[in-house]
DNA sequence: ATGGTTGAATGTCAA
């Protein structure tokens, strides 16, 4: 079984792209995050004609996720179903052949000390409630998406300069740690060490793709039994520099299940 | 010092 997670950053400019991509690569199950788009106006379709079924949790103009599987996802469930936390379109989650899946888009907390920031401690924080409330981790549970933070110092370029700012701060981190210490492992880190292996790489800086000036913030997670059957993790890059990118890629896991 | 690009919008915000 193939998993793969990928920011669109739009996916509706991106359609082209991300079918190619399906076509080529046919992932048993895609998580998008940004997709950008109100779920009536969602291109659910063109996924279905490629075998994919397909569940969303859209919104307008900013945020929203979805799940697609080559086999029916069941128990699907959208956000924190909490009344008292602001509802973003950020998490969709469901079952797919007995594994549970949750894609989420972690808010990506705009400048230290902001508003946003807050923002995004405070979801970290209820993220870790919503597991263990919903999940157990003696059951197949994965976690993938655009995670919006990096670990440790290999996981960003100029880690000296970045630590510190959004994205690499120690109250980020915290919360992550606090995540993945409920029982999850960092798929990728299980099979590739060493610094340089990016996820995202900004828009605004000439060619960073070229000069792999990027951050490695898309992560895939899961439980202990993910994690014995996960027989290699990887970041396919290619899609960051061929036609109409998104400034993410896809990061990809194959598990022995 | 606060540039630079992209998407969803059609102002301007968010990333």
């Amino acid at each position: 079984m193939i998993l793969a997670t990928y920011n669109a950053a739009g996916l509706r400019a991106r359609l082209p792209v991300v079918l190619d991509w399906l076509a080529q690569n046919e992932p048993d199950v895609l998580a998008i995050q940004e997709t950008k788009v109100e779920d009536d106006k969602f291109p659910t379709a063109d996924f279905e004609e490629l075998g994919y079924h397909v569940v969303i949790n859209g919104q307008k103009s900013w945020n929203g996720v979805a799940l697609l599987a080559r086999g029916p996802i069941s128990s699907v469930r959208k956000g924190f179903q909490d009344d008292l936390f602001p509802d973003d379109a950020r998490i969709i989650a469901g079952e797919v052949d007995g594994m549970w899946i949750i894609n989420s888009y972690v808010p990506n907390g705009s400048s230290v000390g902001s508003e946003k920031f807050d923002y995004k401690m405070r979801w970290l924080e209820r993220f870790r409630r919503y597991l263990s409330e919903n999940y157990r981790t003696d059951q197949h549970v994965v976690w993938m998406g655009d995670i919006n933070i990096a670990p440790t110092e290999n996981d960003v370029y100029e880690p000296k300069r970045k630590w510190g700012k959004v994205g690499f701060h120690p109250d980020e981190i915290a919360r992550l740690g606090k995540i993945t210490e409920w029982g999850l492992t960092d798929l990728f880190r299980l099979h590739t060490q060493g610094a340089g292996h990016y996820t995202y790489w900004d828009f605004v800086i000439p060619n960073a793709p070229d000069r792999n000036l990027g951050w490695r913030i898309d992560h895939i997670y899961g439980t202990s039994a993910v994690a014995e059957a996960c027989t290699r993790c990887w970041i396919d890059k290619a899609p960051r520099t061929g036609d109409r990118p998104s400034d993410h890629t896809y990061v990809l896991a194959e598990l022995d299940l």
